[in-house]
DNA sequence: GCTCTGCCAACTGTCGACAGTTAACATCGT
DNA sequence: ACGATGTTAACTGTCGACAGTTGGCAGAGC
């Protein structure tokens, strides 16, 4: 039997939490109460104060001495900062990929590629969740379980600014087009194409993040 | 007046025993007792525990359900999937050094790898606290505070690890070499060369953990 | 002698309460 | 009326105690 990945209430208060953050739900900077959001969650201020800290070094809060945890915002810095280590990551994972990639990763991202198209062309807004599985997928294919951890934390903090791209068809399709050119290199194990892709890429994603804020 | 760093004893807490994991105190492997360490620090398990949690969030512990927490052992595998992701952020930090740094930057670089070479020459040990000035010199150079965090705490596990470094002339003079050759590289504005000197620079001291571990 | 089962000690997970700090409000002085 | 100051309520930081689980040990059964 596989033990209980977590029974402890903490580590449920850290799922979520963690879904009350990235849905919107407390909106960035908003303050969190301790004993309020306890009551609410039906725990003690124990658990909720280790699931604070947690998210906290995930970057999904962010605390001030004796003024508790709050959500995040950022400004244009930061997200420059935030895709500087974003660029560096995903474009050494996708080095990677293109080295290490099996027929079944390429099937696979292959999958996601046209699915994604799929519901764009049925009139969807560019579902988030495909880019997400699509960057996933791309990640498992790099064998790297470093570099995707990171990457994953840092993608969390991205998605607490992706109102900034809601409902921007030329940016989606530009997006879907980048998605097909990473796996053609990919696919040919091009390690240097396909690094190269990533980081134009994420520029633009960064561009477009900024002219939604600024 | 600056506010002080932190008085909490939680913090206050997270700095002790950070040192004691890395300075070997207490060796990989170990389990951790809580009220006893508690007792030892003088503070109440509700702020160890928070200060646990929180090293183990930069991966100085693990935690097992029920079990507590210990300091990590690496094998093989750990360490080369470390210094995928040390060599990712290492390599990005680098391209922007060489692209953003500075003259000030330039000198502070030249002056850290002279010491290093004094150091060196006198018969020292290469001091590992001359190594961690020279890449902490390039990543101030390179005017990422994120990728500069990320790299902080990458740095901090390798050095659960550096007792494989010990007493290795050989390996010490060629990282010498390694970093004359990238200050070089840095302060001619190359990013391209001097990310492809830090790539095997690196490569070089994965390489010397392996052998020195199996 | 070996294995399985049931108990036991030690430790972690959790809780409720107290103390110290912060920030906002009310009050006083000018 | 405006600013400075004292006061107070709310919240965080900390503590000690209780409960549940884990792993080891002793003893019974084969």
């Amino acid at each position: 039997m596989t033990p209980p990945l977590h029974l402890s209430l903490a580590g449920q208060a850290v799922d979520v939490l963690r879904e009350l953050v990235l849905t919107g739900e407390i909106p960035p900077g908003t303050r969190v109460n301790e004993v309020e959001l306890a009551q609410r969650l039906g725990i003690s201020r124990g658990p909720l104060r280790e699931a604070i800290r947690h998210l906290a070094s995930e970057g999904l809060l962010v605390l001030a001495p004796h003024r508790g945890a709050s959500v995040p915002t950022a400004d244009a810095a930061d997200v420059q900062a935030l895709f500087e280590l974003r660029t560096a990551l995903e474009c050494a994972a996708t080095e990677l990929a293109a080295s290490r990639r099996s027929d079944a990763d390429v099937v696979r991202l292959r999958a996601v590629c046209e699915e994604s198209r799929r519901a764009y062309s049925a009139g969807e807004r560019f579902p988030y969740r495909l880019d997400l599985a699509f960057h996933q997928a791309l990640l498992d294919a790099a064998r790297s379980p470093r570099i995707a951890e990171q990457v994953r934390l840092v993608q969390q903090r991205v998605v607490l600014l992706r109102s900034a791209l809601r409902d921007d068809p030329p940016h989606q399709h530009a997006s879907l087009d980048d998605h097909d050119a990473l796996v053609a290199a990919v696919a040919a194990g091009d390690p240097s194409r396909a690094s190269d892709v990533m980081r134009k890429h994420l520029a633009r994603v960064c561009a477009q993040m900024l002219t939604s804020l600024g």
